[in-house]
DNA sequence: TTGTAGGCGTTATCAT
DNA sequence: ATGATAACGCCTACAA
């Protein structure tokens, strides 16, 4: 069942077949109804191997999507379909492991699939820096800011983490704690992490707060399990605390269960505050207080910034998205 | 960059470049180092689209993974690639969503990408009885019995969800609860949901527990919201209840946020049993207790029957791997 | 062991 | 508007 069958089937040659198959300009109506309903009847697939071999374009939109249970980033493909989806450009979605190489995968997709632009969700600068050079479509990153890789065809969408960390911190501090531990990402590895820490730093310099990175900040791996290990080992190194701030939620829930199982309610003796503002936050008991990135403009923007570049040759541009606090019950204020 | 360029550089012929590259036989090893390096120093990337178009066989599985955000499945992904990772095999995981169809994506990714078996993650018994009649190769569906529909090769690996099901009431009844109420999927839409609700049914009438499914019964979608709504809903219709069984743990996290804001408190005036075992049941206040489909242990046996068929030609099998209840925080014992 | 040539199913280019 | 035909990059007989 190949366009060839289809070309004898109609009577037609296969480059109108082609053409008819492809909304191309030149077909007469009758043509392309006479075709796309013996391809209907036939049931005809393409095979997207031979489009692809010899295609040097598509209308193909690529979001590549790192770390796979990532409850923030499903959120937003999700957003991202819908926006899409409104248009004529056909998505595909690729998912990897959270400690794949992105661009390098991009790059061989781009020969893949012959995408006009690609959304990363989530990525390291790193990378960028080393294989990001071959690819030349509009790129937009979201949750990462790429302005100081200077590439010219890669823009970026990003939460201000920097203050969003700086803004958790200093409303603890308004709540009445002095004693605030962190933990978040390994800042050497994830710039994400490193800026929400740097945001931290800053609100307790402005307190004159003390904080001292290697007692009271706990650098790991973003998942329940790191969240609950780091919070241990606060709890074991005798720091005493009555806020913690965990960059992200996940990290946040591990951290509840640690804390409970060291005989501290949550937040009647330590108030947590979490990061990324999840769906399952809301549900939790307590319900989590957090900083919410805002998922939709997030997305939305991404979208629009892509578009441009595609559509308009538009420069590119690094945005940074407003961020929401949500205050749930996870923490409390402080009597004197 | 094409294995032409390769064959020029090396002084080979492109016969045996592709040879070369492929660990065909009938390549001197001088050949074949040779072809070897100069591919890695022009850095060459085999143009995936021209093989795939013109072999009719490769070396990959597919794993087709129906629901993303699915902690469970996303698990099990992780154990079946260490399994592959350790044949000569390669894996393909594709990701779609809830709803889609699985078994159309894997008739076209069969014509895609020739694989040698495909592993169902999810899928529902419909889209088989409809679409799977094309597949020839051995494939296998996870969490979903494939017995009645008696391809033969489609094989199956599943937790009992009856058996499941019905243990999770009897644990409830032995704790001295009698007044229960349960909610879980659709069993209209979904095998599974109607095994896990006739498991409790079976249970209930093997202790005369009268159990209306209108009134002591939800079937909605696995998710926290819904999981809230339902029980929501159940509270309000007025029905008193000690116990409540989610038939999956994302339900009965929003469950017991529900129940709490009823004023419940979870275990002392209800208790909450989960389904699946997923990871963070493990750090959430109180620790859920759940039915644990065993994760390792089915990708195991997936991975094992897939191999028995794809290498020895195997007849298809239906196999059901223990469950296992782990008894946590939020249940308790009724005391009279 | 190596080289040669035909063809996979499609798109794209050029005629017609 | 339609048809014929040359690529696309690779694999695979088959010949050498």
């Amino acid at each position: 069942m190949t366009i060839k069958d289809l070309a004898a089937k109609t009577g037609y040659a296969v480059g109108t077949v082609s053409r008819a198959l492809n909304n191309h300009p030149n077909v007469s109506e009758k043509a392309r109804t006479a075709i796309l309903q013996a391809a209907q009847e036939m049931d005809f697939e393409i095979n997207v191997n031979a489009k692809q071999l010899k295609q040097t374009h598509s209308n193909t939109v690529l979001v590549v999507v790192k770390g796979i249970g990532n409850e923030l980033f499903g959120e937003m493909v999700e957003s991202i379909q819908h926006l899409i989806a409104q248009t004529h450009y056909q998505l595909v979605v690729d998912y990897m492991d959270e400690d794949a190489n992105e661009v390098a995968r991009a790059v061989q997709l781009c020969r893949e699939k012959k995408p006009l632009g690609i959304l990363f969700l989530g990525g390291i600068n790193d990378h960028f820096r080393r294989d990001f050079a071959s690819i030349d479509i509009p790129c937009v990153v979201v949750t990462n800011d790429a302005s100081t890789l200077s590439f010219e065809n890669l823009s970026s969408v990003t939460t201000d983490d920097r203050e969003a960390g700086r803004c958790a911190i200093e409303m603890l501090i308004a709540l009445g704690h002095q004693k605030i531990a962190v933990i978040g990402g390994d800042r050497d590895v994830s710039d994400t992490s490193r800026l929400r820490f740097e945001g931290c730093v800053k609100a307790f310099a402005a307190h004159g707060i003390p904080f001292d990175p290697r007692r009271d900040y706990q650098g790991v791996r973003f998942s329940y399990q790191d969240g609950y290990r780091a919070t241990k080992a606060l709890l074991d190194s005798g720091r005493e605390f009555t806020a913690l701030f965990a960059s992200a939620d996940v990290m946040a829930i591990g951290a509840i269960r640690a804390l409970r199982e060291s005989g501290k309610r949550v937040p009647e003796d330590v108030s947590v505050m979490g990061m990324d503002g999840l769906p399952i936050g809301d549900y939790l008991v307590p319900q989590l207080t957090t900083v919410a990135q805002s998922v939709s403009s997030m997305a939305q923007r991404s979208v629009e910034i892509l578009m441009d570049g595609i559509e308009n040759g538009a420069q590119c541009r690094h945005e940074t998205i407003p961020f929401r606090i949500y205050r749930r019950e996870s923490v409390r204020e402080l009597q004197e």
